[in-house]
RNA sequence: CGGGGCGUGGCUCAGUUUGGUAGAGUACCUGGCUUGGGACCAGGGGGUCGCAGGUUCGAAUCCUGCCGCUCCGACCA
């Protein structure tokens, strides 16, 4: 491709609605133009990259058995009201409706729609596993789309759905996505970890999220360097933690005026937080709840909804706390609260002794208080957030964090689905029974920008070769120059001839303004054709991702050339 | 949805406080000159100032309503 001829307006300066860097540069790019609020076209530049990406995920899916199909992006609502995910889903949903008044939606996943069609063709267990996928666009109306490509309402995903006559047969097709993922992300050149997650509202249990580690990123995961144990925090499982044991001293209770946070309270009284309890009290469908967690920990929530098994959390206001829980905001304590409330407690609070803790009552805390003696929790479970330093919950090791895009997700579904849809079987003994599904999904708009929040500097983006829209940018100094021109376009065509994808700046501008822009859209190798090369007749190579020069002869850069793009 | 910010040529922004002929840089077109990190000179095209009302002799500017974008919080590939 001549620079001539591509589709790539690039921009000198920033957009000033671009917040992230991904999403900056690929608008300077003139990768990507936006359409609407979390809606893009792709530009030829990003089309490249992302049917790069496509490449390699169609690759490893059918590696490893998959079989791509294309299902409707428009689903009528009849099968999302079999399954109850028609109201379930929400606002999130996209929905329209046709000319009979008939409702639609646009897909924001194909679990219904691959169902039914599953159930409709597949009796036998002979027919089983089955490995289906599809790449097409996505659609979900986020609450707030943001930072481009990274959450955006339309977007392009990956996602195959696995049908197995049993368990087994599930947590087969499970590793063997787990591999595949790892290869793909791999391949892509992105540095990512597999983490445990939580399983959320499409259901089902186990499950992987694939981590791109960048500091961009909007889950935040822990992780291990001693053992391979790492996990998103809304996940992540912890041990409790026993506290020294003391005598159980008689319980007081103590003036404490002003002092509501753990850090007034612990200031106050010249204790440590380890020493009190803090007290939480959420509004849920199933009641109020009063969560407890140790005064130097987080509550986490997601933990503390799975444990109760509500549809709706949230923090009580400072009214509520006086009229449903018969307490004060910043004095709440599990003693005396009133008797609807439920009490959910982490094990680590019911290990302690002597603590603190709030006494329901304006300007009062319990001092003394020892769990199980002075109070009753409903729910003991691990409930609270894992933090930086805490032991790793495998070997004991001290956790790190990190942040991290979500590129993918692997799901066990176990037979939610083919049980709500009825897809069943008949197996070897003529039994019915449902599949068993897991679901996989690459967001792969999604790994494009996170290719770049992980690859970029000053200058603009520094695509690893595998996804790069195109491999080497052929810059030839002076336009006018004939000799130059001419050698310009041997090496081009003789690059492109050999398999690597190579454009020509071959427009009348300044050195500097060609340099700027490769920099810019990244290309892994850039050649210059200039005096210096020409008079020495050798081929100049600069690595984009290092800033290395690197002078070849005519007769060997091929070679050399390709063996140093197998290292980017 | 709640809370902040912003809507003026493709892009970045000034002008709004104090109403009076719509501006700059960049990008684009023409010509010249130049060519190892976003040159220079000359000429040129392009904007219903987000939309709709209102106040006024006169509105980008003041008032009202709406729309859109964006950032921070509850969701997720």
């Amino acid at each position: 491709m001549r620079l001539t001829q591509l589709y790539a307006p690039t921009l000198r300066e920033t957009p000033a609605d671009a917040e992230v860097i991904s999403h900056q540069l690929m608008l300077r790019a003139g990768m990507i133009r936006k359409a609407a609020g979390g809606v893009y076209s792709y530009l030829p530049l990003a089309w490249r990259t992302l049917r790069k990406i496509e490449t390699i995920v169609r690759e490893e899916m059918d590696n490893k058995g998959g079989q791509e199909l294309l299902m409707p992006i428009m689903q009528p609502a009849e099968l999302w009201l079999e399954t109850g995910r028609w109201h379930v889903y929400g606002d999130e949903m996209f929905r329209l409706k046709d000319r009979h008044q008939r409702d639609f939606c646009l897909g924001p996943t194909h679990e219904e729609m691959i169902t039914t069609l599953v159930r409709a063709d597949v009796r036998s267990y002979r027919q089983l596993p089955l490995m289906l996928y599809q790449i097409q666009n996505k659609y979900r109306d986020e609450i707030r789309p943001r930072f481009g490509l990274m959450r955006g309402r339309e977007f392009i995903m990956k996602d195959l759905y696995s049908f197995d006559r049993d368990e087994a047969g599930l947590e087969e097709s499970y590793n063997k996505m787990y591999d595949a993922y790892t290869r793909i992300f791999s391949r892509c050149g992105l540095k990512f970890r597999a983490v445990e997650a939580d399983a959320g509202a499409i259901g089902g249990s186990g499950t992987h999220e694939f981590m791109v580690i960048a500091d961009s990123g909007e889950a935040a995961i822990v992780y291990c360097e001693q053992c391979d144990f790492a996990a998103n925090v809304e996940k992540a499982e912890l041990k409790p933690i026993e506290s020294p044991e003391e005598t159980l001293l008689p319980l007081e209770l103590k003036d404490t005026p002003g002092a509501k946070t753990i850090h007034e309270i612990t200031a106050f009284l010249q204790i440590s937080r380890e020493k009190t309890i803090k007290a939480l009290a959420y509004k849920t469908d199933k009641g109020p709840v009063l969560a407890l967690v140790r005064g130097d920990h987080e509550l986490n929530d997601i933990k503390l909804q799975n444990q109760l098994g509500c549809l709706t959390l949230e923090l009580a206001d400072e009214k509520a706390v006086g009229a449903e829980f018969d307490s004060i905001a910043g004095f709440l304590g599990p003693i005396g609260i009133n008797k609807d409330v439920m009490i959910v407690a982490d094990t680590t609070v019911m290990n302690l002794f002597n603590a603190v803790c709030g006494a329901n009552q304006l300007d009062k805390h319990w001092l003394n208080v020892n769990p199980n003696r002075d109070f009753k929790a409903a729910i003991v479970a691990d409930i609270r957030l894992i933090q930086e330093s805490d032991p790793c919950p495998r070997c004991g090791a001290s956790l790190l964090t990190a942040r991290g895009i979500e590129v993918g997700q692997v799901f066990k579904l176990f037979t939610k689905y083919s049980t709500a849809l009825k897809a069943t079987y008949l197996d070897d003994n003529g039994k019915e029974k449902p599949m068993v599904m897991g679901c996989y999904g690459v967001g792969v708009s999604r790994t494009m920008a996170a290719a770049i929040e992980q690859n970029y500097d000053e200058n603009g983006i520094i695509w690893p070769a595998a996804i790069a829209p195109y491999t080497i940018a052929v810059i030839p100094i002076s336009h006018k120059d004939a000799a130059q021109m001419e050698a310009a376009v041997k090496i081009y065509e003789e690059l492109n001839k050999n398999g690597i994808e190579t454009v020509l700046d071959d427009r009348n501008e300044r050195p500097g303004v060609k340099f700027k822009d490769a920099d810019l859209i990244g290309y892994p190798l850039r050649i210059t054709v200039g005096p210096k090369a020409i008079n020495e007749n050798l081929v100049e190579v600069k690595v984009r991702r290092n800033g290395q020069v690197i002078h070849y002869t005519i007769e060997e850069y091929l070679q050399a050339v390709k063996e140093l793009l197998k290292t980017l």
